[in-house]
DNA sequence: ACATAGACCTGTTGGC
DNA sequence: TGCCAACAGGTCTATG
């Protein structure tokens, strides 16, 4: 489901309600998500404070009082949303109730008074959580790439990273050792805007002397321009994205080749039409027209 | 080292 | 309308 994009929307969504909240207590459904939930969840989450909301990648990073940070990743399918309302007990949250399907983890917060819950719920469990000492030496957060916002990708890294390789870059791109945050959708969005085809194997472009080529500079900005675009609006909402306050993203209004096989190229004077291919089992829409097999 | 296929899950969509 | 195959925003593992 989410990309960088939707994750930071997640994020800023969750961090008024969230950040300086203390945490009562927490259900855990019985399914677990695609790992099992961390030994002792529950009660190594109760009465601590949420003080820090942050963003790794496609990792939600929870700072709490204890020192401990609680990671979050949502998979396909995750999306958190807040209950504002009063919370019966027992929970209503069960896997088997029909208002609450697929609810997998309950926070039931307090903050200056008022108690409220915020639900995690992941149709298809794809989504994990883990509560770690120190992020940085998580395995899930260790061998991440650079952050695509701000500057910590460049295109020199990225030349260091393609220089002699013939793996196409749409793949390339998906890997989030090379860059943390992209997915099939902004990808795809980044490679039209350089006009770059997804077909392109990476070591062209970089230059004989190891430097990126103009097409892999044009890349950099472009994978930022989209993201940066893309959290301006909210994210995308295909199927279920919400922001935890419930509004929906409207990015996929906008989408220049992502799922548009067949509809006219947006570029400006381009006459081509979108393709649809699949690059390691993904699908991948381009123009053939205009994003060109080399620089 | 690298590329692809399969796996994990459930829900939706499109074709017949 | 029903049925079924294909596909979906992610990422890990196995296998060539």
């Amino acid at each position: 489901m989410p990309e960088l994009p939707e994750v930071e929307t997640v994020r800023r969504g969750l961090e008024p309600h969230l950040a300086g909240a203390r945490i009562r207590a927490v259900e855990t459904g019985a399914a677990g998500l695609r790992f099992p939930f961390p030994e002792n969840l529950a009660a190594r989450l109760a009465g601590q404070r949420v003080e820090t909301v942050g963003r790794r990648a496609k990792y939600l990073l929870f700072g709490l009082s204890s020192g401990e940070t609680l990671l979050s990743h949502l998979g396909m399918t995750g999306s958190y949303r807040f209950d504002f309302a009063a919370l019966a007990e027992p929970s209503r949250y069960r896997d088997t109730d029909k208002a609450g399907k697929h609810d997998h983890l309950v926070f039931r917060l307090d903050r200056d008074g008022s108690d409220y819950a915020l639900v995690y719920n992941d149709p298809r469990r794809f989504g994990f959580v883990d509560l770690v000492a120190d992020p940085a030496r998580s395995p899930f957060l260790a061998g991440l790439g650079p952050e695509p916002l701000g500057n910590a990708l460049t295109a020199t890294g990225l030349a260091a990273r393609f220089a002699g390789r013939r793996t196409p870059v749409k793949p390339a791109l998906l890997d989030q050792r090379v860059v943390a945050g992209l997915g099939n959708i902004y990808v795809s969005e980044a490679l039209w805007r350089a006009g770059v085809v997804p077909t392109r194997p990476v070591g062209t472009l970089v230059d004989a002397a190891g430097a990126p080529r103009p097409d892999l500079e044009a890349l950099v900005r472009a994978i930022r321009s989209v993201l940066e675009d893309a959290i301006a609006a909210g994210g995308s909402t295909l199927k279920d994205f919400r922001h935890a306050d419930g509004e929906l993203g409207h990015f996929q209004h906008r989408f220049d080749v992502y799922d548009r096989a067949g509809e006219a190229c947006r570029r400006p004077g381009c006459a081509g039409t979108i393709a649809r291919i699949v690059q390691s089992g993904r699908a991948s829409y381009y123009c053939p027209a205009c994003q060109a097999e080399s620089g």
